[in-house]
DNA sequence: CCTTCCTGGTTTATCGTTAATCCGGCACGA
DNA sequence: TCGTGCCGGATTAACGATAAACCAGGAAGG
């Protein structure tokens, strides 16, 4: 590997000087540059980022550190790069996951300190892990969990979005809304606020939310609401819109509705969560609760941005606002039942 | 910040004995052992890895740097994660886009080399930007454009795969197949290969490409296919048959045809490349060709800790196989007509 | 009693870069 | 003529960790 002292010698000049040429950060004079230059090119010196930032303390990367790049993350990733960009650092994403051991790996608080600032998913994290993260590093959370006010926090109106959604149906004509991905138990989550709204939404109807229709699911996956809405359709109480708890599960029972012949949205209404770009295109289009990407976005990175510049101003959890796309998976008009 | 040398005073040993505690690389005596640790956890030391990686020469740490982090890349990354993990390194994702500057940025050479290997994805990238990227590094091309022998690369056999798909529609009564997203020139890209094998397909079953049923478009998404299936289907040539350059793009597909009320597959069968997951869900199912995820992951995988390892063997160009996984969207039986 | 070896630890030097300081000259104003 | 400044560049000293060499003291062996 070829060094800034090899281009100094090369050079005939000092390694500062080098560094002074190569950063612009002093006057160097134009013979002299030249020579560095010419020594630079013809060396071929690559400067050498992990000894500058460790000189430096810093390493101008920030990370997005969440359990899987599919879906929603996905999207999240894809707007939040740009505005790090912008802001003249570099985002890389990372994965917890895989298994146990390396999700711990890469929460380790060495890793995190790695990084300018982290957006953390705590989506699949036990609070045990989180509690082990200190709170002096610019860490922005990202979820659903009820979490300690320890950190900057940002997070979806999930509960409007289910309410939304499941009101939304019930206009419609639907009397019997399928909770698909809900929890039954009053565990803190994504899903419970959402079966939160499910609930509210039946209510303001004049209806009694019915515990048979929330149906769980051991993971969100098209292939779990696929299994289980096939067994609800063959043995399971009688319903006539389905809340599904994201987009992906959606999918699945679109699935296991189409297999059995039932057509959606005149029999059934369907609706899903994360407005997917591609729930827009599968026939007859999926209803969705839009998360508003550019806005949770936004916020996170003007949170981390505001703890990387150094502010210790109180933690900040902010909610931010979805709305609903409404598409062919609803009716358009009450219908006729 | 704490460093080692903060630890070291605390518990009164050398920096040295509080580095052999914690790495455990040299005997250390139980109760001075119990000093550093105390120290450790009273200051709460934790070790500064650039430091580390710095001192070591390596990073332990792997980059996959993609366009984007939806589709085939999201499910490439998914694979290679776990592998590379077992390696007992990390893995890191980058993307290239945003904007020009910020793409020659994170391929810029330093950058790569903070890297102990890095698999690389050539799919949006100009000629230049590849061919400034030195040799010596450990670096896996994933992609299908035709590189030069400098590299290590991984592609899919995208001239079969279309083939595959196209000839499968063909035997299934179409006589018309569109190639939706072809490129109607000849560069050297995926979409030429993915061409090309629709080419040979129609020639195998007696037929002569039209070269008007290849449909370019200005990208790969739903949206652009949407789009331009519209335009054919409004005043295009007839065709019974749509070969998706991807599934992506055979959603937007669907979303046209289902707007007009084309049935699929009765009237017009459709087949896409990338078996997503959600292909599988989407009624009526969309027939797709299957990269071999593992394969494509295993390989790559493969190669990069080969050249990780300092192997200097001639760089291996390997096209993986793909399959084709029947569903809904093409018919099972040759039709009537 | 002296050499040899082991144990548990310290010292020294270095990874590659850069902030801070220092220094020799030359120009310029008083 | 002598400060006073400035300019271009060199020296010094870190950033935080660790490999390698070194060393004190006791045990073992002859």
């Amino acid at each position: 590997m070829v060094t800034m002292s090899d281009v100094a010698r090369e050079a005939g000049v000092s390694m500062m000087t080098v560094s002074n040429v190569l950063t612009g950060r002093k006057r160097v004079g134009e013979p002299t540059r030249d020579r560095v230059l010419a020594a630079v090119e013809s060396l071929g010196y690559e400067v050498n980022l992990t000894a500058r930032h460790l000189r430096a303390g810093r390493t101008d990367t920030v990370a997005l550190i969440v359990p899987s790049f599919h879906d929603y993350f996905g999207e999240v990733a894809d707007r939040i790069a740009p505005l790090i960009e912008a802001g003249g650092r570099h985002l890389v994403l990372e994965r917890t996951s895989a298994d146990a051991r390396s999700e711990m790996e890469s929460l380790s608080v060495p890793r995190l300190q790695m990084y300018d600032g982290v957006f953390l998913s705590v989506a699949g994290l036990g609070r045990d892990e989180i509690d082990r993260v200190p709170t002096s590093a610019p860490i922005v959370l990202l979820g659903e969990r009820e979490m300690p006010g320890r950190f900057d926090h940002v997070r979806l109106a999930n509960g409007e979005g289910a309410r939304l959604a499941t009101a939304h149906m019930l206009e419609r004509g639907s009397r019997r809304v399928l909770a698909l991905g809900g929890a039954v138990g009053s565990s803190a989550g994504m899903e419970s606020d959402r079966r939160a709204g499910w609930a509210e939404a039946h209510r303001a109807a004049g209806l009694v939310p019915d515990d048979r229709l929330v149906v769980p699911l051991p993971d969100f996956t098209s292939e779990a609401a696929h299994q289980a809405l096939g067994q609800v359709l063959d043995d399971g109480p009688a319903f006539d819109g389905i809340f599904a708890v994201n987009d992906t599960v959606a999918f699945g029972a679109l699935a296991a509705l189409a297999e059995r012949g039932v057509r959606v949205p005149d029999e059934v209404q369907l609706a899903g969560f994360d407005n997917l770009d591609v729930s827009r295109f599968v026939p007859p289009g999926i209803t969705s609760v839009d998360p508003g990407y550019d806005v949770v976005a936004a916020t996170a990175v003007r949170l981390l941005e505001q703890r990387m510049a150094g502010s210790d101003a109180p933690r900040e959890h902010v909610t931010t606002p979805v709305s609903l796309v409404e598409r062919g998976s609803t009716r358009a008009d009450v219908g006729p039942g």
